[in-house]
This record gives structure tokens, sequence and C-alpha cells, in this order.
DNA sequence: CCAGTGCTGCTACCC
DNA sequence: GCAGCACTGG
């Protein structure tokens, strides 16, 4: 039983099996963290300790379900089913749901995800009359959050002379009240964004010492993985349950603090010895991933930042291969690269593609990759951007499985009132919005008693609002009687999206139609991996908070062929892959161009570098670009000053080759521009000075044929008006009779 | 009321 | 390059 302690080095066995007051392991990348922490926990059992009293928050769900697994796998699975362990936001998430009736709630909250928060917001600036473009929803939802992170509610907000000072001096002395009423309205709609989530916990402990007892007493043992990068908020918590028994246990590396721009404080690992006077501090040096090589190239990096705690990774592994550098021509070519490098090395070392990882500073720059990997028919998995819970067809059918648990629900009802249409429009919605916000009614309710007000709305508009009414209604009960997914397939059949985006029959209907059956099979496969659950019916609230917390990275995909994983370097933090190809190397990308101003953003951009290199066990390739394309736009390009810290002795560098024998700049632009532009530089053209330029549509008469962009080949029937006024009726063979303002329209004329 | 179209602004990362 | 929004004519 105990021999699993004998597959931990020295270092690693002293944290493990030091079982009472603070511990804090600063672990090296690579150095088995994840090893300690499962086997702590597995000792802590062993020793005696009940698994309920025992508290582990890791980073990502994912890492709590296989850190479960390993230890499911020493101490047996009924056990280890009894551990806390989940990320913060679903641990507390689920506290704050046993908890809701303190602090006002009903356990059934909804929990809006950033781009919910976004269009309240939004809706917010516009009913307050100001100007958008002074008042910008992304930037007034990211101070929100960076005060919510920080503690500041809104009433702290307005005892803070500074905090009001630093909004009227940057033009927004109406951000307290934007604040204001965000917060009113998210209690009123009974919803909490992420970050309340974590601000609300630590309400809850704060204003309630019972509570607070109660939580203490019941976390024995608290652990926190990936310390680094806790916030203000999620350290104040952690701190408040660990005072009774200081059995706490954090483990994390300074050199992999990534999430500064979140409102990660690093200091929060720098001082934990001040937190904790009587703190063990070890240390995990030793390196079992990679290749020398690779840890050296990678300390080398690091040694650039001043602000760090002192410690040296090693290894024992093999010298391996240098780190490679590419030189290339465009971002197109810079995909190729990638995807015939994966391609050759898969054949000359029978690899398998899920041992190949691509990994990139931005979102935006997966689609190079995609398109090479595409035509090599190597298969891939994209993480990340656009998450499958994200899509519009899933939130829309999500919005009434939210209304359905919590009808109070605004964003949900507002998004699905009129969806699929059934006559309810702005001017309507408008006039039960302002009623309801005066009367401090949901819209729910307002329509649940709308024959009482007089809104100057018609009455087949009201019968419409009540039908509307009674269809949640009808789906209310119908849940009470139903699991999951009975419910959503009622909803399904009731509402007729599924047959309205099949009518629709373009290729993004059918893609979403597809995903709605997707979102079918997530529902069976929640219920299916819950079934040992006491209760034999999983509701509608479990599914959908397990959904909101969910990350990409939390897919199932045990079952599905191997595939090249490509990823922001963010979402990587803790995976490893043999190869690694690390891709758009360059200045103002990475280091992004934001980071440049202050010392510390930019060592946070050398800590994403450190980490991308610390995901590769055997080789790195690292490329960068001459030009790339960025907002539709040719940019000329440098190489990241991040590729000259590398000591040199660890990399071979491939540079300017692919010039000499590469016209590809000159293609990549002759794809883009379908038809020659002339005397202008290529390289500063945008596209919409391209759009307006088109002076074709002088040419086009009656009788000619032209292709459109998007209709395809069509003959002119007709042509009315002059100059840029000039329209054509065109008879399409695939989308019939069209009228186009040849200025606009994206077409070429066929020369017969 | 609503669908279709053109315009705007954005993108750095995520629970 | 694209999503989300505002505007417009039916």
């Amino acid at each position: 039983m105990k021999d699993y302690l004998s597959q931990l080095n020295d270092s690693q066995k002293l944290p493990t099996i030091h079982k009472d007051g603070p511990v804090m392991v600063i672990a090296g990348a690579g150095s088995g963290k994840t090893r300690v922490l499962t086997y702590r926990i597995a000792y802590l059992m062993e020793m005696g300790v009940d698994p309920f009293s025992i508290l582990a928050l890791t980073f990502t769900n994912k890492a709590a379900r296989e850190m479960k697994e390993r230890i499911a796998s020493i101490v047996g699975q009924s056990e280890a089913k009894s551990l806390w362990m989940g990320t913060f936001h679903s641990i507390f998430a689920r506290i704050l749901r046993t908890e809701a009736e303190y602090l006002g709630y009903s356990s059934n909250f909804s929990i809006y995800d950033t781009q919910d928060s976004e269009r309240l917001i939004s809706s917010i600036i516009k009913e307050l009359k100001l100007d958008k473009d002074l008042y910008k929803y992304k930037s007034i939802r990211n101070r929100i959050s960076s005060l919510k992170n920080n503690l500041v509610t809104v009433k702290a907000y307005f005892n803070n002379p500074e905090l009001i000072q630093f909004d009227k001096e940057s033009r927004k002395p109406m951000f307290g009240k934007i604040y204001q009423t965000y917060v009113e309205r998210c209690f009123k709609a009974s919803a909490m964004d992420f970050d309340d989530l974590l601000l609300k916990t630590n309400e809850l402990l704060n204003k309630y010492p019972t509570v607070l007892a109660k939580y203490q007493q019941r976390f024995k043992y608290i652990h926190v993985d990936e310390y680094q990068d806790t916030n203000h908020s999620q350290y104040l918590i952690v701190k408040s349950l660990a005072d009774k028994f200081e059995n706490i246990c954090v483990v994390g590396d300074d050199a992999q603090s990534i999430y500064g721009f979140r409102g990660a404080n690093i200091e929060n690992i720098l001082s934990f010895q001040k937190d904790y006077p009587s703190a063990s501090v070890y240390r995990l040096e030793q390196n079992y991933r990679s290749t020398q090589n690779i840890v050296n190239a990678a300390n080398s990096v690091i040694k650039n930042n001043l602000n760090k705690l002192e410690k040296e990774v090693w290894t024992e592994n093999e010298i391996g291969e240098k780190i490679e550098i590419k030189e290339t021509i465009s971002d197109s070519e810079e995909g190729r690269y990638v995807a015939s490098s994966i391609f050759d090395a898969k054949h000359n070392f029978q690899l398998n593609n899920n041992q190949f990882a691509v990994l990139y500073r931005t979102n935006a720059q997966s689609r190079s990759i995609e398109d090479a990997l595409r035509r090599k028919n190597i298969p891939f998995q994209i993480f990340g951007g656009l998450s499958f819970y994200q899509r519009k067809e899933i939130k829309d059918v999500l919005a009434y499985l939210r209304i359905i648990v919590n009808p109070n629900d605004e964003e949900s009802l507002k998004r699905i009132i009129n969806y699929p249409a059934r006559g309810i429009g702005q001017t309507t919605l408008d006039k039960i919005q302002i009623f309801s916000n005066q009367n401090n009614l949901t819209l729910f309710q307002l329509i649940e008693k709308i024959n009482q007000y007089d809104l100057n709305i018609n009455n087949g508009t009201k019968q419409k609002l009540l039908d509307f009414l009674n269809m949640i209604k009808h789906f209310q009960i119908l849940n009470e009687n139903n699991n999951a997914l009975e419910t959503l397939n009622e909803v399904l059949k009731r509402i007729g999206i599924v047959n309205l985006l099949r009518n629709d029959g373009t290729p993004e209907s059918i893609s979403r139609v597809e995903n709605i059956e997707e979102l079918l099979n997530g529902v069976q496969d929640f219920i299916d991996g819950q079934e040992d659950l006491v209760e034999s019916k999983i509701t509608l609230a479990d599914f959908l908070e397990d959904v909101a917390l969910i990350t990409d990275l939390d897919k199932n995909t045990n079952n599905e062929e191997p595939k090249v994983s490509l990823m922001t370097i963010h979402l990587a933090k803790g995976l490893e892959f043999p190869h690694v190809y690390i891709v758009g190397m360059e200045e103002d990308l990475f280091p992004s161009a934001l980071s440049l101003t202050t010392r510390s953003d930019l060592e946070e951009e050398r800590r994403l570098f450190y980490v991308a290199l610390t995901r590769g066990m055997k080789k790195i390739n690292l490329s960068y670009s001459k030009t790339r394309y960025r907002w539709g736009k040719l940019n000329d390009c440098e190489p990241s000053r991040f590729i000259d810290e590398i000591d040199e002795k660890y990399v071979n560098y491939n540079r300017n080759k692919s010039l000499m024998f590469n016209s590809d700049a000159v293609s990549t632009n002759k794809l883009r521009f379908k038809k020659p532009v002339l005397k202008k530089s290529l390289k500063n053209l945008k596209i919409s000075e391209y759009k307006s330029s088109n002076l074709d549509y002088i040419d086009i008469n009656e009788g000619d044929f032209i292709i459109h962009n998007r209709f395809g080949k069509g003959e002119v029937l007709r042509t009315e008006g002059f100059g840029g006024d000039k329209k054509a009726e065109v008879k399409f063979g695939n989308s019939g009779l069209k009228k186009i303002l040849l200025k606009f329209a994206k077409y070429e004329k066929v020369i017969s």
C-alpha cells in the first residue's frame, strides 16, 4: 500500500509526508508537483484523515478529475469520491448554493458568463445615455472585474476618493453609477458573475462567523495548486478557511505566474512565509520531463527576470536535440513549415499525432496552422478560442434551460424572448424593460402581470408575451418530473429551432444543428458520468452548473483518434508534449505589444515563454515570420527578443534560408486580393480600400454574366442608376433573383 | 416587426 | 477577418 512513497525522490517525499502545519512547495516546471499533491492527499487519508475534511483547489476541472482518479487508484474509489476537489469557482459555487440565503440569494442563482456581463453592461450604458465610445463595455467589465477581485464592492468604491478621482480623470465619471447598476441588476436577476463567486464567498465568510466556523471546521486540510496564479480574492478565501488549523499546503512556481492580467498576484507566493512564519518551504528542482537542452534553454531565458525566487531547475535526462529556430516569410508559410515538420517527424520516428502540440500567443494565430494541417491531412484539435458553450446556437438553447431553472435570469430571457421569432420586437422589449426597471420587477414577473399594467402594448402583443410565459411555465412543470435530457428534448421540439436552422440550409446553420445535437450528447454524457449518484434524477440545475464552469480543456477526448493539439500558451500550462512548436515568435506579438510599457508586464510575458518552453519533453521548434496578417492587414514583423535570450548553445538557427528560394509573399497576396491592384503598395492596402475602389461596375450591362463571391454565377437581367448608384438585377443559378449595388458588391465579370 | 445589409472596431491571455 | 450592431425598406 505504501510503496507509492518509494516512487518519490527525497525532496518530493518531505512535503508529501509533512502532515500538519503550513507547507509551501516551490516546484519547478516538470518536477512532479502533481505527484506530490496526489500522494500527499492519499497519505493523509491513510493517516486516518476523513476525505470530507480535505479540500484541494486546482486550476482546471480536468486537473481535479485526474488527480481524483490517481488518488482513487491508491485509496479506493469510494473514499476518493468524498474529497472536495475542484476549481475555486466550482467549489465555491457549490458552497454558495448551499448558503445562498445568507446573502439574500436563492440557491438556483444563474452564473453569468463574460458575454452575459458584457451585454448587461452594454444595455446599462445605453440606458444611462452615456457615450459608448467613451464608456466601452469591455473595459468597463474589466474594471468591474478587477475591483471585485480586490474586494472593492460598490460601497467601498464610493468610499474611496482615489478610485472616483481615477475614473473622473479617465473621463468616465459615471463609472461608479454603472458599477452600482450592474450589481443591482445582477442581484435582481438572481445571477452571479465569475468574480462574484469569489467575492460573495468572501462576503459570506467575513460577515457570518457561524458559516466561517462551519467551513473552517470542515476543511481541516487545505491544498492549493498553482498558488502563484491566485488573485487577492482567492487568497483571502484560502487564508480565512485555513485560519483555524493552519494545515495549508500551497504548491506553485513563481516562474510560471502568467495570470497577472486577470488579477493574479505573484506576491501571494512570495509572501507566504510572512503570512505563516512557521511555514516549511520545500523546493523541487529536479525536472523529470524535459531534455537537458530544453531545461537549460528555459533557465537561460528566465534568468532575465529580476523579480523571482531563487532556484535552479536541473535534470538527469538525456541532453537531447537543440531547439530549432525557423524564419518564414509569411504566416501561411509558417503554417506549412509546422505541418510538414510534423509530417516528417511522424513518419521518420513513427510518432502519433497526439505527441505534438502547436502553441501560440493569441487564438487568432491558429488559422494559418489549421489550414496547413488540413491540407496535409493531419488530424488536429483546437482548444480554446470560441468554445463550444459560447456558440450562439448553444447559448440560445442553454438560455431556455437557464430560464427554466431561474426565471429571473434577465440576460437569458432577453436572448430568447423573440428567438425563434414570435413577434415580440424591440419596441415591446424596450417598453417592458423600462417599466420593469422602474418598478423593481424582473421581466418575467412583469409579464406574469402584464394585464394589470398600462404599458401601451396592444392586446395581440400582450397575448404573445403571455404565450411565451406559459411555454416557459410548461417547461418548468415538465422539468420537475423529468431529467435534464428529457427536458431538453421537449424544449427543442417545442421551439422548433432545429427545423428552423435546417430549413435555412446554409453550411453555417447545418453546423449549428450539429452543435445542438452535440449538446444533446453532452447532456447524455453528463448523465452517464453521474449514474452512481444517489439521486436517480439528474437535474437541469446540475447540468447547468457544470456547463457554466467548464473549460475547453475539460472536454473528454479519450476515445478519439490521436490528434495534434493547438492551443494558447496560457491553456497549455500544466500540460506536456514530446514535440512542441511555438509559433509567432515576433516582437509585438510575443512579447505582446501591450506588455512593453512596464517591466512587470514584460516579465510576465517572459514567464509565459518559460512556460511554453517547459511544456516540451523531447524537441522544441520555434518559428517567426517576417510578415503576418493581423486584423486583415499585412504587417512587417521583427523576430522576438526572447529568441536572443536563449543561450545560443542550445539552439539551431535557420535564418533567412527561406528568402532565397521562396516567393511565398507574392503568391499569398495574389490569393488574398483576387484582382491585381495597380500602383498601390500591396503591403499596406486595407481590404476596405480595395472594396471601394471597385471600378468594374461601370462595365456591367444587361446580358452580361458575373461571378458573385456569395451568390455564384448569374446573368444580368437589367440595370438601373448611374455611377456609384448603379444597381443590377441579376439572376443567379443558385440563389435566384437579386438586386445588387454594383459599387459595393464583390464580383467579377465573366469575359466571354 | 423583421430580415438583410453595410459598418465598426477589435483581440492578449480565462474561470 | 469577423462578430455584433445600426440602419433601412418591405
